[in-house]
DNA sequence: AGAACCAATGCAACGGAAGTGCATTTATTG
DNA sequence: CAATAAATGCACTTCCGTTGCATTGGTTCT
């Protein structure tokens, strides 16, 4: 309770009620979820505040988009000691085909590509796609 | 012309009318396209009919479709002796954030990457964004 | 405490893009 | 030519992200 307030505080984010839960939800959950996972999870809630919630979040470096390649937005609470508000943590996602559910895998970063001449990278994205851990039952 | 209709005839896919320019605008283009674009460069054309029509060459082995993490699907002709309604030809893609145009790099092949144990990758999608060769002026 | 102010929330509506059902036209086959 | 199948066009739907604006709630200043 009390923590996470302070998290909240230490990223300039006003600690309100609706933000603690929102946080909440998110630190418990181990993967990563779509606007719509969370606007289920808390009936009370509107869908733009919700929306709004994780604008700021991302912003202030709490929680980072993922686009999974499924068309519709994930996020994923940040590491500690994630500074992505100041340089992109390039680190890949896999998206499960079975379960549908999209894991960052934050120990593995996308590995550096050379590139033709001309062409200066500021971003990657990467994404595998397949059966997860817990589907491929091992 | 002939040699269009040829084409479309290897991959088992009817050369109509509607067809042939739609291929033949893909071929004159060298960079990726979404269908928005190839609806606005046919005013007589229905968006459904480009739709499908991407749709079919896609299954078929014509074209690829680009999820370049721009929210609108991008289509490119593929390779000769790409064989990818077999199995994916992983090459990467280029978004340049100037231009917002992105290419197809098929030199550039996506690099195996070890994933934990569990995890079965089947497919992979890279994108690398940034300024491309033209904009970068060199 | 009360007034003034700003941030957060909620409701409604918009817009882009993908996708589907069905009628109509066009091509293919017997 | 008739029968059949494929391709095209129109209308409509759904999904998701996004914005405008009114309302609520909390902070600060007098
Ligand atoms: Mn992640
Ligand atoms: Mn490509
Ligand atoms: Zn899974
Ligand atoms: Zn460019």
């Amino acid at each position: 309770m009390k923590e996470i307030e302070k998290t909240l505080e230490n990223k300039n984010v006003r600690p309100t009620a609706m933000r603690i839960l929102i946080y909440k939800y998110m630190a418990e959950k181990k993967i990563t979820f779509a606007l719509t996972d969370i606007e289920n999870a808390f009936i009370k809630a509107d869908r733009t505040t919700l929306y709004r919630t994780l604008k700021t979040f991302e912003e202030n470096g709490i929680v980072h988009q993922i686009d999974d390649g499924t068309g519709t937005t994930k996020y994923a609470l940040c590491e500690l000691g994630c500074n992505c508000e100041i340089e992109q943590d390039l680190h890949l996602h896999f998206h499960c085909s079975n379960c549908n559910e999209t894991v960052c895998l934050t120990e593995h970063k996308i590995p550096h590509i050379n590139l033709p001449d001309g062409y200066i990278a500021e971003d990657a994205n990467l994404v595998l796609k397949g059966i997860c851990e817990k589907c491929s039952g091992q």
